[in-house]
DNA sequence: CTTGACTCTGTATTCGACTACAGGGTTTAC
DNA sequence: GTAAACCCTGTAGTCGAATACAGAGTCAAG
């Protein structure tokens, strides 16, 4: 454990890392951490005698790989078992590769339907700027589909909580 | 009013449509319609005398138009802002046509993205097969998070969203 | 010794996009 | 004429992935 002198040795190689500065190197976020840690994303860090978090730096490619995995879309879950599945030995286990195999088809449709998409997209947004008239499948379809008179925006955008 | 007997011409061209009828027709759920409703996307379609609501067939292509936007990354609000901004004259409204391009852009990012990670979860995969050993990034990772030291991090990939 | 930055636990809240349900009225088919 | 199938409003719950906050302890500097 940390007998309380090894905090000195704070070069910056081997120095364990406080949950504020994992934040801080990952991009994470501290509740964000925590958060991963009571999911079992992150197995429990020792702790100084006082109790605080004391991560090796290893945590920082975990965090990295979670975030990897998130933009292929796994969910948290899938992450977890994932890495539970790895550490709990039988390495390259049916039920993981049955994973990535089908988040692997998953994502080839969804890339495909994002290139038509975009496709029809862009062009849309080409012809708007020459012609000033949005066409084809982005504004037809507003135009389409007429609104029986009342109010139609209805209130203000009152809600409108824009982030990003 | 409906005029009491405009209901018996029920041809299916111009028949309008009871909720649960779009909701058929449209895959999108009564609850989701009220939803959409609600939320600004739809505007309120006419009433029979009884309060049902009555759509106009045009609300397909509307709700067809919801969903392609929304499988391009648009959320329901701006979804709502760019048919608002329709309706309310100015067609092709400069904020519109940021938002448009913002998304596109946005888009282009994530389909690079998603592209580079489908190589390697491919990659890492096949290897697997082959020899039974997860590699690269996919495992790699995993392994090395034992809780073993090691370095950085670059910044934050833009925070992206898995649908479906 | 005190201040301010940091951390702890535990619970609650957010956000987007729905979905469910309670407690009613209405239409339609038999 | 009655039961099933539909529709209404309004409110509450869900889900994933965080965030926020309250109330308390800890640590390094001045």
């Amino acid at each position: 454990m940390a007998l309380r002198s090894n905090q000195q040795v704070t070069a910056e190689s081997r120095s364990p890392l406080k949950i504020g500065e994992v934040a801080k190197r990952s991009g994470i976020g501290i509740e964000a951490l925590r958060f991963y840690e009571r999911s079992g994303l992150l197995g429990q860090p020792c702790r100084t005698q006082s109790g605080y978090r004391s991560y090796d730096a290893a945590v920082l490619q975990r965090l990295d790989f979670i975030k990897r995995a998130q933009v292929l879309g796994f969910s948290l879950d899938e992450i977890k078992r994932i890495i539970a599945d790895k550490q709990a030995g039988h390495s390259p286990c049916l039920e993981v590769r049955e994973i990535v195999r089908n988040r692997l088809e998953e994502l080839d449709e969804r890339l495909k339907e994002m290139r038509l998409y975009r496709r029809e997209l862009g062009a849309a947004l080409a012809q708007w700027d020459e012609t000033g008239e949005l066409a084809g499948h982005v504004c037809g379809l507003i135009e389409g589909a007429q609104i029986e008179h009342s109010n139609p925006t209805s209130r203000g955008l009152s809600k409108n909580k824009r982030r990003k």
